[in-house]
RNA sequence: GUGGGUAUAGCUCAGUUGGUUAGAGCGCAAGAUUGUGGCUCUUGAGGCCGUGGGUUCGAAUCCCAUUACUCACCCCA
């Protein structure tokens, strides 16, 4: 047990750490180019926030939260997805009355009690985006863009935009009871989830898998058929607009997504090569989230991306980034006198900001060389009696094998001149 | 929460019909005449054979349980 991290949680060093930390080089670029600026909120907030913002009938708050009460009796949950926190930050923090509309992103930690299995993890990382205050198209058409270019800027070719609209609340009501209608003619042909979903959540009937269910559905209604006029010119102007950026989507009729929160567009990025876990970046409208948090009508647009899933699709196309560690130099010594003049030396270098190691397990020279080579090294010297009494050392390239011969004062300016 | 697969060295994996001290490659460490890397060679360290129980004269090997990992369902990022 002491040394095993608890299930469904990851150890993020080495080489993925490297995929990870160029990931979110990327993303802080490209939300700075977008003009959203980053947010950071707490790992953990009052339990009533997730239930009133995720949904009372989300699986997530139902079984997958991690919940317990603190030491002052306050329900707290550990956040199982970033936007209920954003959220509750916009209102709290007034951000209504900055200039609208409020653009904000984050990268945080989220945790989820279920069975880990590829790209699902209890404790994951989401990179979001929300849009607070515009209800037009261009706003759902902006989140879009970056996401879209956030993924062509990762190398992320192998995904597909599926983009539906399921209309405001009064829409999706009316599409429902159209959609039960229809499927009370064939109830007892459906598997037996979708024969539960049929009274809990009819819309999710339309991305089960099974056969059968399919074939019922071969026929049925669809959400974007039974929208009202402004809806539906709502959906139509953003296809237009991504056309005009040229991006490429599938207007996917069968795309339902899990929290109560959506209304109108929503969308996924999905990836076929990375097991069943396909959707490595998922959103929409929620024009009602705001309200039912307790402020006054404010119209959003957002997505959340999962890291290890977008880190996923990288390695599935580039493999997993393997760099070698870099230095600029590695300094050995010989001997007691040396040892002070190189430990000297190395902080002086390191205070010109120039990365260098030296021996910290008393090793020969031919071992010192061999780290030097481990480390990736792109400069290697050793210092002794001899380099003290004349005062020049040599310096080693270690690709070409070149040296140069150095006063000890002279090294500094030389590295920064071949940095 | 439900199902399938797996578990031997840091990593990837061998291990015979149950038989004495459990192996290989890679990696790590030391060395191959003086203070200089990559190649080669030698040597070494490192294993409660996931854990607990059972069968047996004897278990890494057979049986049961358990845990972890993993894939899928479910759900979602």
């Amino acid at each position: 047990m002491l040394t095993n991290a608890p299930r469904g949680t990851k150890d993020i060093y080495g080489s993925y750490m490297n995929t990870w930390k160029k990931l979110e080089d990327t993303v802080n670029e490209i939300c700075t180019n977008f003009g959203f600026n980053e947010i950071r909120t707490p790992i953990f907030e009052h339990t009533e926030l997730f239930q009133r913002g995720v949904g009372e009938t989300t699986d997530i708050v139902q079984k997958e939260m991690y919940s317990f009460t603190d030491k002052g009796d306050r329900n707290i949950t550990l956040k199982p997805e970033g936007t209920a926190g954003v959220v509750r930050a916009y209102l709290e923090r007034k951000m209504y009355a900055d200039a609208q509309p409020t653009k904000l992103f984050y990268i945080t930690p989220a945790f989820r009690y279920e069975r880990p299995q590829a790209g699902r993890y209890r404790q994951f990382h989401q990179f979001g985006v929300e849009l607070f205050g515009s209800d037009k198209p261009s706003a759902d058409a902006e989140v879009i863009a970056l996401a879209a270019n956030m993924l062509k800027n990762l190398g992320i070719t192998n995904v597909e935009l599926h983009i539906n609209s399921l209309g405001g609340p009064e829409c999706r009501k009316k599409y429902n009871n159209t959609l039960k209608e229809f499927l009370s003619k064939n109830i007892d042909s459906l598997c037996p989830t979708c024969m539960e979903r049929y009274e809990k959540n009819p819309l999710r009937i339309l991305d089960c898998k099974n056969e059968k269910c399919q074939a019922v559905l071969k026929d049925a209604p669809l959400a974007k058929d039974e929208l009202d006029t402004e809806c539906k010119e709502h959906f139509e102007e953003l296809l237009r607009l991504l056309d005009a950026m040229e991006i490429q989507y599938v207007v996917d009729p069968w795309i339902v997504r899990g929290l109560d929160y959506y209304t109108r567009t929503v969308f996924e990025f999905i990836s076929k090569d990375i097991g069943a876990q396909g959707t490595v970046c998922g959103g929409g409208r929620y024009d009602k989230l705001i309200e039912e948090c307790g402020g006054s009508p404010t119209p959003a647009v957002g997505f959340g991306a999962g890291i290890e899933r977008l880190i996923m699709t990288m390695e599935a196309i580039n493999g997993s980034n393997e760099d070698k560690p870099t230095r600029d130099i590695y300094l050995g010594y010989v001997g007691e006198n040396a040892k002070k003049t190189t430990f000297a030396l190395v902080n002086e270098l390191r205070n010109n900001n120039i990365s260098v190691e030296t021996d910290l397990m008393s090793r020969s020279v031919k071992a010192q060389m061999k780290y030097a080579n481990k480390i990736g090294a792109r400069y290697s010297a050793i210092i002794g009696d001899n380099e003290l009494e004349e005062n020049s050392v040599r310096i080693k390239n270690m690709e070409t094998r070149e040296q140069i011969d150095l006063n000890i004062e002279e090294i500094a300016k030389y590295m920064k001149e071949n940095k």
